[in-house]
DNA sequence: TGAATAACAGATATTGAAATCTGTCAGTCA
DNA sequence: TGACTGACAGATTTCAATATCTGTTATTCA
């Protein structure tokens, strides 16, 4: 009983998701196995099932783990003060920022969980949602501080985040090195904010 | 000199193009070769590389031919008559659903022509800007009729064509079945054409 | 003469036997 | 006792030999 010792640490489910991210890192996605996991972890692949039922769950498991932490800042900007079109517009930018960085920054790894989302397709939808919810919020209090002027709040939150898809979504992602994405992103931008636009400058 | 004769008919690029198709809808992309397709018109490889200098030219032409015909409609509508706003609603919904049957009609069929699309990039950014003309053009005569109100039409018309990419791009094929798709189509084309409203109803 | 071919080299794809992996479970040991 | 192991069956992957394909060219033949 007592103080379960493995060569230094407990086997829990964390330690298990962070090595899980090295072997992803420095295998990929194609190569990474359980056993690979387990070996880097000095134990048995079968102690990994006994805290992931399914090699899919461990993926799922890390699909949400990279999810939620790259997108953390739209939550605190979603939050934050400021009047909701700035907001907005900040969500926004900021979203495209995220990815393209990723992509910008380690195309291999970026490479491996766009693979690893496709088959968690679950989890991907679920972080969806929270996205989608968070534009609902902003939109909300837009219409609150008389900025926009929407009918269904949440039909219009999904319809920004899918006319924005271009720009986020990472099927897309080969064409954001486009020298022209900058002008494209604000065109687009434009056309949406002229469309929740309260007060039209005409 | 005088009247070369095969089997049956002078080999041609269009009598090879269209072997092609049918090679690529018996056999998919990743099994059709060009061997294959001597093979069908009786002929020797060799005699295919007479027309098309490589498999990839040979792809590409199948590509060019196939994007034309199926988008053949929308060039009616933009350059048909009809009211700007309408005409853009028309044209943008056509785009969807013409997209939206080949991959409900024959998702097989569908998948080759992605997979082509694909290996054929060239092309196919020939061709969406062919589709981005026809949007500035139907914008342009929305302007001159008082309907819209536009800065910059070939920046609104790629934004129109990119905030719209979730319903066109094949990419995004497999959200098709999605049965909110409609409601969600509704709800970007709403933000859009309220986005180019020249005297917006508030 | 020039459209078509057959033979060819190098690249790519197929195949099936061997190795590895996933997921399970009875048993170990601290 | 319960976290961990090691051995196992069936599924999947690897690997290397083999076959096929791409693209070229010297040759055929109408």
């Amino acid at each position: 009983m007592g103080t379960p010792m493995n060569d230094t640490l407990v086997l829990t489910p964390d330690r298990i998701l962070e090595t899980t991210e090295d072997v992803l890192r420095r295998f990929g996605l194609a190569k990474a196995t359980v056993v690979d996991v387990a070996r880097a972890l000095n134990v048995s692949h079968g102690s990994v099932y006994r805290h992931f039922p399914s090699k899919a769950s461990l993926r799922d498991a890390v699909a949400r783990r990279w999810l939620d932490r790259a997108n953390a800042p739209l939550q605190s900007i979603a939050e934050g003060p400021g009047p909701a079109r700035d907001k907005l517009e900040r969500w926004l930018r900021a979203q495209f920022a995220i990815k393209c960085s990723k992509v910008a920054d380690d195309p291999e790894m970026f490479a491996t969980y766009l693979a690893l989302a496709q088959e968690a397709r679950a989890v991907v939808n679920a972080h969806k949602d929270r996205l989608i919810d968070q534009l609902a919020h902003i939109l909300t209090e837009g219409v609150e501080q008389g900025a926009f002027q929407v009918d269904d709040i949440d039909a219009t939150a999904r319809a920004i985040f899918d006319a924005t898809s271009r720009f986020h979504h990472p099927a897309h992602a080969d064409e954001w090195r486009d020298p022209t994405l900058a002008a494209r992103t604000d065109a687009v931008l434009d056309l949406l904010l002229k469309g929740l636009d309260a007060r039209p400058a005409r």
